[in-house]
RNA sequence: UCCUCGGUAGCUCAAUUGGCAGAGCGAGUGGCUGUUAACCACUAGGUUGGGGGUUCAAGUCCCUCCCGAGGAGCCA
């Protein structure tokens, strides 16, 4: 038997195949029972006349729980009654589990109870959707960088040193030394740069704050391009050619998908080059003439990210942050000495910051005091003062926060449900 | 860590001033040949998060602990 997948069925008109799926939902009406199946690939709704089976056939119907694991053969038809368009005319059902009670039904449950059921909330129709927008970003990324001639070099998670000395980070016992959980891989790229010129990582993020919002998770995962020979301006290009080619690409691949979640895709068609750049005073100075309060020399909060990307209609680029809120290895901008050369994408429509970064400091005596200001150890950082003394170069990066990207591109309230299981201050189950 | 809100059947929720613990869905049984979160009838299902207190009487009021959600700070 030719064994199909749903979402290729339109090749199969009129032909005798199989399915391998689970029971999504089933109807029945005495002598006849409508199966819904799905495989994974998408749902198919099986019609069993109970003239057109055996009497063994039709009677095991009446034991199929919701997930059930089953293959249903038959006959594939174009049918207008169905959702799909497509049905299958059943013939015969092999059963292979029959599944226990199973806990999410298709009405509404509460987000707790669907998180401590993550490992089956995963089959539904919106996450499964969610999951390939993820995948397709992810792909996206990849494509995008290996297309414009990045390597990918991937970087450590064990790390002697936080790389910021800023943020909490887990800590573990490494044979009787502390190592931390990597909190970003750049320090890394920035020496992989010099070797291989435009370079980037995709790995897993920890970071140990307790933050309890809808844009926060203790692991996530970051996608992290280091370009040598780049300045801020080369930076900022990049980032924006960056989300623009992602954004162009779920909408191309997963129109489908996006219909699933509700997703309204006029915002995101918007999302083209050139993106508003606007540099950080700027920013201050739109924000108190829209009459919302906010002192030069404070970093943004969540409202106040979510009122400046309002004023535009794609993700703005903010630069040239006060270096006093920025880390150490920031570049000083050469006409104002109290600003960095940082840049944030801020995404629209509320989703807040999903880029940072910015052009390095380059130069050996500078980064060295920048050092001792942060209070950082010189003999930790040894090696990365080493990039400074030999070849030496203006070389900018930044990372993305790919949930955060997901959480945007679908429209999620939360970003816990843009990743499969979402660790959070409060939830490390399942 | 701080602020706010919440925890009642497997799930989503109701329960008037402190006065008999309820519904829908799910589950079980029966019915129905075109259903679209199908429908109809019946059945089972409860230590109201834990502990303590006030009261003739507590899901409801008080204390305390636990768990969760939203926000702040921090950040992608």
């Amino acid at each position: 038997m030719n064994k199909v997948y749903i979402d290729k069925l339109s090749g199969h008109v009129n032909k005798e195949v199989q399915i391998n799926g689970w029971l999504y939902n089933s109807r029945s009406s005495g002598k006849i029972a409508f199966l819904m199946v799905r495989d994974g690939s998408g749902i198919i709704q099986g019609v069993v006349s109970k003239s057109d089976v055996s009497e063994e056939v039709f009677t095991s119907i009446g034991d199929l729980t919701q997930e059930s694991s089953l293959s249903i053969i038959g006959k594939i038809v174009e049918d207008s009654r169905s959702e799909s368009g497509y049905e299958m005319h059943v013939s015969d059902i092999i059963i292979h589990q029959i599944a226990d009670e199973y806990p999410i039904s298709l009405k509404e449950h509460g987000t707790s109870f669907l998180m401590d059921n993550r490992h089956l909330w995963v089959r539904s129709k919106k996450q499964n959707a969610i999951l390939r927008i993820r995948h397709t970003i992810i792909k996206a990324c990849r494509d995008f960088l290996d297309n414009n001639d990045f390597i990918l070099v991937d970087t450590p998670i064990f790390t002697p040193t936080s790389c910021e000395g800023t943020s909490n980070l887990f800590e573990t016992d490494y044979f009787g030394r502390v190592a931390y959980l990597a909190q970003s891989g750049q320090l890394y790229s920035e020496a992989t740069a010099v070797s291989l010129g435009r370079v980037y990582c995709f790995g897993p993020t920890f970071r140990a704050e307790k933050s309890k919002t809808r844009r926060h998770l203790t692991e996530f995962w970051m996608v992290e391009p280091e370009v040598a020979y780049a300045d801020l301006n080369d930076n900022m290009e990049l980032a924006e050619r960056f989300v623009a080619y992602i954004v162009e690409r779920v909408l191309e691949i997963r129109k489908e998908e996006l219909k699933i979640i509700d997703r309204d895709t006029s915002k995101l068609e918007n999302v083209v080059p050139p993106f508003p750049r606007i540099s950080y005073t700027d920013a201050v100075e739109k924000l108190n003439s829209s009459g919302h309060k906010f002192e030069w020399g404070d970093d943004f909060g969540g409202e106040d990210e979510t009122v400046l990307a309002e004023l535009f209609d794609k993700p703005v680029l903010v630069h040239r942050y006060p270096a006093a809120i920025k880390a150490f290895y920031m570049k000083r901008d050469e006409n104002d000495e109290k600003l960095a050369l940082g840049v944030d994408m801020l995404a629209p429509e509320g989703y807040g910051e999903i880029i940072g970064g910015g052009q390095r400091e380059d130069d050996y005596d500078t980064i060295l005091k920048r050092l001792k200001e942060h209070k950082l150890s010189e003999k930790d950082f040894k090696w990365y003062l080493d990039l400074r003394r030999y070849g030496s170069v203006p070389h900018s990066g930044f990372g993305m926060g790919i949930e955060r990207a997901v959480a945007w591109i679908c429209g999620l309230k939360h970003i816990r449900e843009t990743i499969p299981f979402p660790r959070t201050t409060h939830r490390l189950e399942p």
